[in-house]
This record gives structure tokens, sequence and C-alpha cells, in this order.
DNA sequence: CTATTCTAATTACACGTGTTAGTGACGCGT
DNA sequence: ACGCGTCACTAACACGTGTAATTAGAATAG
């Protein structure tokens, strides 16, 4: 552990012949405000260079109040976390827009289990600028306490009626769009299998947007054609095998996550029944995935790059003091048509 | 933006009537080693919980010279990373590990093109205390550099004969285990489709275990049966088609990646061909899905979390100082037999 | 009664940086 | 000669914490 020395802004002004002070101004590129010759310029540019000093991020967040990091705050469990598809797109796009404004990014998994304070600390101890929130809980306390300290917050996956800036797909929307092509093709009967218990914000409106449409088509609606997934496949396993138990059997389902469809479609699969012939599924999220299982999977698209984007240069906005005036962002979603509802020329079920 | 006054270790004193540096030792538990009447304790943590007092981290970074950030720096470009399935299990791992050792994991993306000190300001900066590099590449010279400041470094996947620290399983094993049991079923023209181009080490190992397992055989190598894919279920599918193209087509194909497997295995289907009828699978990752997609995919199981967990713990061993004398960590890998290669019965094809 | 040890704190410095206020030096007009 | 402004830079403080060195007081020993 023979740690190098570091190298200091003093190092760089002994070696340029100048004062400390010179050399913070000219890096930082307040030398043509203020009054720094040229020549001084690049001889601290140069004395810089040639000592490889790089400044050291404690000492900078500590005098400028700016750690310089966004927290990227995961409120999952565990098993809902490793079924995670679409982490490695929120963590692409957003440590992308942190690098475009110098910035780093900051992971924490927030487990049920551990202590809401977790963080909490993250801001009181100004680890962070701010935060990213993915998959914030209707029962979480913490973000209640959160919300009257203003501190630069966004939410990815929005909470009803919540102060804070968010930015979300119209889930009840999507969900509507998805059962009411079941519906179009022909299905009177579509079971519903969710994503996840609906203390989830998204989970209750997924589930609301399949209500919508039947209601809105005039079909009746049987409470034991609905079944709740946990995130994973093997929920949507046990789910199917559920619906499968109603007689008579749906000829259509609506999954409300395409992980869950996996296993559902597993289910359907070892119960002899054929997809889309015996029964369509239609499901939400459209992982890069789907469209190369079989049968390829019909799926509404979330878009989770561009919603993931768009929280971090929302935030980054909030770092920055900007107060945007419109609190919440919400993107489009679409239907991608594939084999999984049978084929677009319409299939008289029934 | 009208942050919150901080509030520091002189409040706290203040309240408790003591000075700051009793607050200090009190806090970090050196009340015992010193002489701090359990009264003053006791007086002094009510203060710190009455105020809610976090200790500023920036300022602790500096003065203690720990940043108490520890970095996941993946080496991948762009399209490979939205497809890298297990990117949510190494990190939920990670996280686990760092919070028994109350440090936190910062993480950041190395793009091909970004310029290649992007992870050495990391360090010089002392922005984290030791780094897990994931999926470095034969061709990065950075890391040549790193080697000889010996900074807390562990490689996920490893690097041949070089001096870093490394957590991996045995790839070379792992194929060729893959490969034998295709072979123990009767099989005699195998295929083979890599998880990507033999740049990184864990392809060109996988490659290298498929071959192995071949001359054992003394079963021919035809180079027209080895196809490259690139990490995503699109380039699984065009080797495949690629395959295909190939007179006559082989009984069976291991791939040396479930995600490129799904596609290879959409591109048989596509082709009307039966898996494991006309053509046998068997991948290596064993990624969460392959249980749930039909065909259930044999796979080599990778012990992802397990290798996640044993490169934190080593990083963190190696930034208290610790100098463990094993340098190489090897997890075991074990196969599991599903569907996708035919029954366990045997099968004698050809 | 004084010298020594022990207790229970405190004073003062260090960490590396950003920034405000200030300081000579110099030209220039009157 | 003198005031004035501009130029080019620097001295000094602040940020909040950990810790080595130090002190004041009390107890104990000789």
């Amino acid at each position: 552990m023979v740690q190098k020395k570091q190298i200091t802004s003093q190092d760089v002004a002994l070696r340029a012949g100048v004062s400390r002070t010179t050399v913070s101004l000219v890096l930082n590129n307040k030398h043509e405000l203020s009054q720094i010759s040229p020549k001084t310029a690049q001889r601290v540019f140069r004395a810089a260079q040639d000592l490889g000093y790089v400044p050291n991020a404690a000492a900078q967040a500590l005098v400028s109040k700016k750690a310089g990091v966004i927290g990227l705050v995961l409120s999952r469990s565990h098993h809902q976390i490793s079924s995670d598809v679409f982490l490695t797109q929120v963590v692409d796009a957003l440590v992308l827009e942190a690098h475009q404004n110098q910035m780093r990014v900051l992971l924490d998994v927030l487990e049920d289990h551990e202590d809401q304070n977790s963080y909490q600390r993250l801001i009181q101890a100004r680890q962070v600028d701010g935060i990213l929130f993915s998959g914030p809980r209707t029962d979480d306390r913490a973000l209640d306490l959160l919300a009257k300290t203003d501190f630069p917050t966004v939410l990815m996956g929005g909470l009803p009626a919540s102060p804070f800036y968010s930015v979300d797909v119209d889930n009840i929307q999507a969900a509507k769009m998805a059962t009411q092509h079941l519906i179009s093709l022909g299905h009177r009967r579509i079971g519903c299998i969710t994503n996840a218990t609906p203390v989830f914000t998204a989970a209750a409106d997924r589930l609301r947007g399949y209500h919508l449409a039947l209601q809105e088509n005039h079909l009746p609606i049987d409470d034991r054609l609905v079944r709740f997934g946990d995130f994973d496949p093997p929920s949507g396993y046990r789910a199917m095998q559920g619906l499968l138990s109603v007689q008579p059997n749906p000829t259509a389902v609506f999954i409300a996550s395409d992980v869950v469809a996996f296993g559902a479609m597993s289910a359907l699969h070892d119960a002899g029944l054929q997809i889309p012939a015996d029964m369509a599924v239609v499901s939400l999220d459209d992982v890069p995935l789907s469209a190369f299982i079989s049968p390829r999977l019909s799926s509404v698209h979330l878009p989770i790059s561009q919603l993931a984007q768009a929280a971090g240069s929302l935030l980054i906005d909030l770092i920055n003091g900007k107060r945007p005036t419109r609190k919440q962002i919400i993107l489009d979603t679409h239907l991608v048509i594939r084999e999984s509802c049978g084929g677009g020329q319409g299939r008289n079920s029934q």
C-alpha cells in the first residue's frame, strides 16, 4: 500500500513559479474573467500536464459544496432487483448523461429490511448532489420527509400526487392499449397477470388500465381472472397456473410485465397449450429479449432509455438551480405487434 | 434551493457542552481507548441524535484519505452493456458487500471512444478507494499503467498473466464441459457460436474449451462451424443463420452465452427447425431466464453472485491493507441439464 | 507540603481546494 | 508631482473533520 504521494496544486504552483491561487484560477478557466496573462496560463497548463495533476475530489467537494455525484437509488428487494432487465439501460443512459456534465453516478440499493435513513445519510453527508429514485413505493415514509427539504430529487415511476419531479409513462393508458388490442382481435374473456402487488403504483395503474378497457367495451369483470405477479418469471408461472384453473379458461391474457410473461408462457407450454392458438398473450415493457423468444412477444414498448435520460437531465437541471415548470414528464408508449396474439389479419375467437 | 444549514460537529459540541474533539472521539467509538467519562459520552450521543447530525463525507474523506467508496468500472460498449443480464446481480451482490463495510458503490462505464484516463481520474482524484474492473479487454493500455501503482484493484473476468488480483471461472473448462455433454449424447458434428470476438479473454477461452473437447474425442475441427457472436441476441441470430448455410448442418451447437443463444434459437425457430430434434443446443452462463424459455435451455451455470461477492470481499481486503496470498480466485461451474439438448436418456444422432 | 501520576478533557494543526480582499507595479492624464 | 485606474498576481481565510500534543485539575505517594 505504498500510495504514490498525492500531487497538489501547490506542487503545480511551485513548478510554474506562481502562487497556488493562480493555478486554481487557470485550471478552472477563470483566467479570462480574471486578469492572468496568457504566458502564465500556458506555464501553468504545462506544469499541471507534466505532473499529471488531478485535483482532489474530496477537497473540491468540501469547499465548493458540490459532490459532483448523483445518486441512483433503487428501492427494491433482493429477488426483485436480480430480475430487473431494465437496470442496464437505466445505468447506461444515466452515466452518459452524468458524464456530459462532469458528474459521476453513485448507486445504492434500498432493501426492505434496511433502515430508511440509508439514503438520508447520502444526502445529509452531502455525498450526492441529487437523487434519482427508481421504483418508489407508496409506503415509503422517508420520502415524505425528503419532500420537505427540497433536495434535488427525481422519481422514475411516479407516485400519485407527490410533490416530486417525476418521469414516467402513462401506465393506465399503456395497459389499456394492450388490453384493447386483445379485445379488437375478438377476445371476450381476457385474464390479467399483474407485474407486482398493487403496493407499487405502476402495478396498480396497469391493473386499472386493464379494467378500464374491459369497461369501455362493456365486458364483464371477473376477479378470478386477475392474478398477481411478483417481478420474476416464477411468479408468472404460478400466476398462469392459477389462471388455468379457472373454468372456462380465458382465451387471452394481458400480462403487465415481459419478465413475468416469460414465466407465464412457460406455464402455458408445460400445460400443452399453444400461443396464440389456445391463448393469446400481450405484455408490457418490451424488453429487448421479447423479440427473440418464440413465439415473439407482442408488447407495449416502454422507452426506458429515454426515460432514464430525461430523468437524468431533469435532475441535473435541478442541481444547477433551475426550476422547470413542468413537474411531471410523461413519455409515450406504443404497442409492438409480434406473434403472441395471433395474426394482424384478425382472429375471431369464440 | 434553500439548502438546510449543514449541521456540523461544532453544533453538537455546543449542545453537549463539550469540545468538538470530544464529539469526534465519542462518535467514532474512540472514547473507550481514550478517557471519556460515560456520562459525557451519553450527552454527546444525545446531542447528535437530537440534531440529526451526519458527518460531512467530503471532510471525512479529505482528512482520513479514505473516500469510503468503491468503484465498479464496466468496460463495455453501448450495445454490449444494454444486453448485459448479469449487471443486476453483480450490482446487488457488490452493494451488499459494500454496505457491510460502510462503503458505497460508484459506477462508471468505459465507452470505447472515451479517453482511457476516465478511471485514472477516479483514482487520482481519490474519489474511490479501490476499483472492481468488470470485463477488461486485452488491449486496454491504461491497465498496464494501473498495474504499476499498486492501487487496490480486482478484475472480474481474468486477464491472462496479469499482475492483478482477479476473480473468475475457468472458462475453458466450462466450455469443454458443455461441448463434452453434446459429444456424450452422440453428436459428432458440433457447431460453436462464441459470445464475443476473441479480443475478449472470456470469448477466446470458451472457444478454446470447445476445441479441446473436440480434440480429446478425436473429432475433426471445421472452422466453418465456428461463428462469432457479439453479446446480444441479434448477433446470435445472424451467427446461427451462417451456421445453417453450411452443408451438412451440424446436429448440435455450443453457444458460449445464453443471451446470444436466445437469438440463435430464434433463428432455428424461424428456419422451421426443432430443438433439440433437429439441433441440440447447449449454452453457457445460465441466466435466470434460461429456465423459462421453451425449450428450457441447458446451460453451464456461472455463479455470478458469488463471483461478485468474492470480488467485492477481496477488494475490501485490499483496501484495508491485507495482502491475500492467492492472486486468483476461480469458482466452480456446473452443467444444468434441461430440455434443449434432448433427454438425459441419451440420444443417438446421425 | 511537594512531586508524581492519572483523569478528562481541550488547543492547535493538518488535509487540499475555491475565493475574497488586497497589494505592488506601472502607465497616463493633468 | 499626484491621483487614478488597470494589470497581474498573492496572502489569507473558509470548508468540516480526525488526531497528536498539551493542559488543568484531582488524586495519590513520598
